[in-house]
DNA sequence: GTCAGATAGTACGACCCGTACTATACGCTT
DNA sequence: AAGCGTATAGTACGGGTCGTACTATCTGAC
């Protein structure tokens, strides 16, 4: 039995314990890039935290940690019994707290900001994304492996297009 | 001149000196009561920011604090020269880090639970979500000192609709 | 006057974040 | 094969943020 201190797991955690799952065991670069191609647009950490949580997950007993010989040593890190549990019981809850919109658009212009180059700058932006969530919508069509990934970048693209939809009622109203 | 150390200001910071140059000076719980009537949707924060974010600002400068005698003995806060301009600065940036949403729903449909009950809860959310935003821009549009309130209010209409609307779609293709 | 519930405020430590920085690998040029 | 620029991979760190639990004051009903 490996020693393992009590942890709190966060919505975080279930994030990166979720990526593994699906993924299989993994070092923190890729989980990195597991986030930016899966999880980020719902869910978005800065990249640290795929370094950061594996290893708190690890102290906890929730991942194994295998450290690579020669070249960068780096760990990789595999699910535990203790971990698929904690996953699979967080997963079969049919709760999950509310969603979180953190918009500092709308506290400029409510800090009376002009709304008009905020607008532009956003609308463009939700474009930029749109075009990149299709992309990788086809590039995941087109391999193996990130079936999971398909409804989450799907809702991706209608949320975008909700939201240039938005935008464009309130550029039409001056 | 009050002595004030150097404090990095965030987008929380903005937020309390916003409400203060809005609604004029506050108590926290005052403030506590602001965020929830009209920045609450689009820039959530625990109410504790409402008592600790202002004692930052005081401490740096941004904003004084008086001490109400008696009772509660309520620290009353307004803004200072220096935290005015701060805040007119900011506001006049035309650019705005782009919005962050935080879906733990997705998350979990990510990590294989069953859509639909979570469906069913989201529907409801954006279903109350709603009334009460309805209710707010009732009251806000009769009151006075709201003004800059009602376009936010406006927006988040405007958004958990859209947001109904995807659960709809997703709901008709099973 | 005392009790319940609403209102108001504090404590605190784990967690999280962004920035800056370092290290290793790879491919191209010479 | 050494040098070098770029991409890849990982670490350091400290301030900010969060949620939970707790305490204190006020108000009105009885």
């Amino acid at each position: 039995m490996m020693e393992s201190k009590p942890i709190r797991l966060t919505a975080n955690s279930y994030a990166v314990l979720a990526l593994i799952a699906e993924f299989g065991e993994s070092t923190s670069y890729e989980i990195k890039q597991w986030i930016e191609r899966s999880i980020q647009n719902f869910w978005p950490v800065p990249h640290t935290t795929a370094y950061e949580e594996p290893a708190r997950l690890a102290s906890g007993g929730y991942l194994t940690a295998r450290q690579e010989e020669g070249g960068r040593r780096r760990r990789v890190y595999a699910l535990t019994d203790k971990g698929r549990e904690a996953l699979a019981e967080w997963a079969s809850a049919p709760t999950a707290s509310p969603p979180q919109l953190r918009d500092e658009a709308v506290l400029k212009v409510f800090a009376g900001a002009d709304p008009e180059p905020i607008r532009a700058e956003r609308e463009a932006w939700h474009r930029a994304k749109l075009e990149e969530l299709r992309g990788l919508l086809e590039a995941v069509r087109q391999s193996e492996g990130f079936e999971r990934s398909e409804p989450t970048l799907r809702a991706g693209v209608a949320y975008h297009e909700m939201w240039l939809q938005i935008l464009e009622r309130l550029g039409g109203q001056k």
